[in-house]
DNA sequence: CAATTAAATGTTATTTTGACACGACTAATC
DNA sequence: GATTAGTCGTGTCAAAATAACATTTAATTG
């Protein structure tokens, strides 16, 4: 067979808008970036696709690079693509987020890039698009967020109830009230209480709760629902 | 400067799903393909990103070649980027949504593509990856239209309630109460009732309705909300 | 042991949802 | 011109979900 001729062939990128929660921010990983153009600029992680790597590969492959973390919650989101985004070649770039839990990066940090969190208020101008790839991630994981209870990702195995209504507040930017959400919480059957508590952020400390994973994996797609219980 | 040498270049294609309701049913339009490999098997209307084109705008010529219209609802969805999915020579490609008022592509319709609308539940198997990709757009519909007024892009510019109700069972899949979903509807403030009426589906005939545009656009973000009015 | 600080908890009013049935309108037919 | 057939359009009520609101409890600190 005859290959498709006269087309163009593209440099295809993965770029990762890596979330982390540190108990009290929701935080974006960059990187300073190593090489030109745009050196020593702050950017997101990203990477060539392979010959013969999966996107979703090189994502985790890039991923794993930089924080040294496997099996991290990724998704797939937009892909950037308009002809001049990369001014040495034309380049699209699938972008991907990952929620990471932040401590377990911690443990595994190399520095080879000289990684740094960044407060979602706080983020510093990006080389080329990449300001609107973490707009549009922000966005999307509020959407998700919102109908999945993926926020837990970013959550340490022990959590309290104040962070992550911390984390959910930080998510979309307003404010809970703490019994209101405490009972919606609770209502989804998703916790665990353990007996333990969290002592550092108070004198009465808080309680740990785990996540109950079997019910995790079948609520995944039933966690707050809309158009009255779609099969999604 | 230097150019990323040692990265493969690959081609870089977009195929499109697109959507359309004839009163009855949710249809898509499928193509008979055209060449080799997998000459005249059904497949989605696709093609590949020119050197000088943005992927959005590559979808766009491609709606508009088969279609013959412009201005159309589309969104992008996944790339698809296995590196064997295309048995001739390795393809991502980027898959968009396309939402079309199907008696406008009628009144437009070329026949260059051998183009059919097919009903949901009756899509015969396509090419490649591409029943992957239908899934993936049909759930994304479904998201998407649970939060935002998008139906109304497959909709003619006048419509009736039953119309639109049957629309919305059809992409849910689910029964609806008559008396609920106008309730609900109507209280979204989106439509302005016409004093003709529809006589063609029923002797009684249904009222026509128009989408109030001013508001449709105010309201795109907060057509249903969840995490209580969260500004996405 | 008093003061401090954050955690945990319950009630009520309001809003939204879901379940449910019948009369009204018009075209077609006899 | 009366009858029939078929879809359109509408209202009520009970249940569930949400939003607003304040006090008590647990543990540390001085």
């Amino acid at each position: 067979m005859t290959k498709y001729i006269k087309q163009t062939r593209i440099l295809v990128a993965v770029d990762c808008i890596i979330f982390g929660f540190d108990g009290f921010n929701l935080k974006l990983l960059l990187i300073k970036r190593g090489f030109e153009p745009e050196k020593n600029k702050w950017s997101l992680m990203g990477g060539f696709v392979q010959s013969d790597e999966k996107p979703e590969d090189a994502a985790s492959r890039v991923l794993k690079q930089l924080t040294g973390l496997k099996n991290v919650y990724m998704e797939q989101l937009l892909v950037f693509g308009e002809p001049e985004r990369d001014p040495i070649e034309r380049t699209v770039s699938i972008t991907y987020f990952a929620l990471i839990d932040i401590k377990k990066y911690e443990k595994q940090l190399s520095d080879d890039y000289r990684a740094e969190w960044f407060q979602l208020d706080r983020i510093p101008q990006l080389i080329f698009d990449h300001d609107k790839m973490v707009q549009h991630a922000k966005n999307r994981l509020r959407y998700k967020a919102a109908l999945h209870p993926i926020l837990f990702e970013l959550l340490p195995e022990k959590f309290t109830i104040p962070q992550i209504m911390t984390l959910y507040e930080q998510v979309y930017d307003v404010q809970l009230d703490k019994r209101n959400f405490t009972r919606k919480l609770r209502s989804t059957g998703l916790l665990i209480k353990q007996l333990d508590k969290d002592k550092e952020n108070s004198k009465k400390g808080a309680f740990y709760y785990k996540l109950d994973k079997t019910t995790y994996k079948e609520k995944f797609t039933k966690f707050l629902n809309f158009v009255s219980n779609p099969e999604y």
